[in-house]
DNA sequence: ATTGACTCTATAGTAACTATAGAGTGTAGG
DNA sequence: CCTACACTCTATAGTTACTATAGAGTCAAT
């Protein structure tokens, strides 16, 4: 298949799966007389694979080395397991990071109540420092 | 002062200063004999302004807007209101995704409970697709 | 022969900084 | 006076993961 349809089946654009390749996360395909890349069934699958792992917000750096790690089926998995374990805790402290700003937003939004003018404005008020003398 | 120490006092490094400066957030302040820039308390003031904006996300173009909205303090505050409420509604958001995101990277975590091989790796293999013929 | 859909490469843009390189300034100590 | 040192200057490139062109070429159908 051409690129196109690659990209219709594996949810990436086409300059996504460009970018991949020139990226070095998925390999050169064969191309056609006219120069067209040529994909085969384990392509679709490779990149796939890269498009779980982003749905899942591992980095492109991350992605790259569980494809190195997956050229040696015999060691252990420690590395993989360790890597969602590190994802998990980052993406649980940018939760709480966001929570504590979504309670600093409600507070400062509180401090204007209706529509007064902008001299008057709670929010501008509360943004702006008391004094630096 | 010099801007060493408007980045001390205003907690915004030295490059951060000169890139406000350049994207205009900021206005270009007086210079010494040797083209070093000058800042007054003023400058500390809404330097600090932008600083509480970006601890609360949002984002420079917004700044800008209330930064201009500031100049006409006898208009309404509604706009000022409505970025807040927009913002809020952003974070809200964002934290749900988060959180999906957790729950799926805690499920994907259970599929390899201890160390196994690359090969049998449950991650690996929940992320891999699983045909595509 | 020409249209239209598709593909190619190369380049620039996105957000908000951060990190240099290489040069100049200013001051305190010896 | 010289020099070491801390600070500042401009300009440029890098970060992340794409997205969006421009301009040219390919290919099948009409
Ligand atoms: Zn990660
Ligand atoms: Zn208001
Ligand atoms: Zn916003
Ligand atoms: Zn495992």
């Amino acid at each position: 298949m051409k690129i196109g349809e690659l990209a219709k089946r594996s949810g990436c654009s086409v300059q996504t799966i460009r970018y991949y390749e020139k990226e070095g996360l998925i390999s050169a395909p064969a191309r056609t007389g006219g120069n067209f890349r040529v994909y085969d069934s384990p392509a679709l699958d490779k990149l796939t694979f890269i498009k779980n792992c982003r749905t899942l917000g591992l980095t492109l750096d991350e992605i790259k080395q569980l494809i190195m790690l997956q050229d040696s089926p015999g060691r252990p998995c420690e590395k993989v397991n360790g890597m969602i374990d590190e994802h998990i805790g980052i993406v649980k402290s940018r939760i709480i990071d966001l929570q504590k700003l979504h309670d600093d937003l409600k507070v400062l939004r509180q401090k204007c109540g209706q529509a007064r003018t902008i001299e008057q404005c709670g929010i501008l008020d509360e943004l702006s420092p008391k004094s630096s003398i």
